[in-house]
DNA sequence: ATATAATTGAGAATGATTATCAATTGCATT
DNA sequence: AATGCAATTGATAATCATTCTCAATTATAT
């Protein structure tokens, strides 16, 4: 048994909640997504597992798995949420691009003992935090820049 | 006539788009609300000004006052989105209790420095950037401990 | 094996946001 | 000041992610 799944089994245990076979793949869902994803990509996941989960059974597991520490909702973009494995992951931040939508991870140390500090300054007690840098991507500055070259943003620009 | 309504009305101006009544009463609306509001705020703050803008209408100008620079998307509280001003203000960041939800605002000059640097690694052009700490106030804080040292989170801390 | 409380699926309900469309209005041009 | 046209508005319907309901099912302690 993974420790992953160890984790998910103690948290339900300590919450009298049970081990049921929707939660067991739900669990597999998740450790197979890679990075970040919507709702919606678990329960096609699940799905793609052969098992039929319910939408209702996905939505009623996402606060499990995130008090549970074994998830987190990272960005909101828009209106869909997107969540993102944390366990054991090392910590790190995210930069989203404005024009195609990319999301790409950092990570700054310098910039969590800044958080730490204050924090401690206003007797705050962290549990997460999100930081979330938008903007535009390598790609989609170079694409930006050659329409502004060829006139096509002067009325936005004035 | 205040650079808040002179950057309104330019940037409507360049945009071929009219200067209502309606908008008018929008743009009064938000400078008099203060720190972070969501569109029911607006709403009935245009509603105490004696003015009929419809709902519909206050969703259809939210974007022109995001585009236009005068307010930002800040925080996503769960279902729903919370904008403040941002004309003229200095930058800061925010601080939610997960107890009792108050917004406090801190800013940190050093984090600005170091977010810079990283996109300037990755190439990344920013454009606006949202950090956001969770966790618990002061007050919170002391009465969980309490009831911990009551015993009464036992259960939940294991 | 039994009892019991938790869980599930299906579909209805909710609630914030967006789209529709006929009537109205700002504004550039005469 | 009057005209014409495109933008705007209000009322309301539509959308769509998420939550709720409830009868039937299932995990787990005993």
């Amino acid at each position: 048994m993974s420790l992953y799944e160890e984790q998910f089994k103690n948290y339900l245990k300590n919450n009298d909640l049970k081990y049921t076979n929707e939660r067991k793949e739900l669990l597999k869902a998740i450790t197979i997504l890679k990075d970040h994803f919507h709702v919606e990509d678990i329960y096609q996941q699940v799905r793609k597992q052969k098992s039929d989960v319910s939408l209702a059974t996905v939505y009623r597991t996402i606060p499990i798995l995130i008090e549970s520490g074994l998830i987190t909702e990272t960005l909101s973009e828009g209106d869909k949420i997107v969540y993102e494995k944390i366990y054991n992951e090392p910590r790190h931040d995210h930069m989203v691009c404005l024009n195609c939508g990319k999301i790409m991870e950092f990570s700054c140390p310098g910039m969590e003992k800044l958080q730490k500090n204050i924090c401690r300054e206003h007797s705050f007690i962290p549990v997460e935090h999100r930081l979330e840098l938008r903007g535009y991507c390598r790609n989609c500055w170079k694409n930006i820049k050659q329409k502004i070259n060829n006139g096509k943003y002067n009325q936005e620009l004035k």
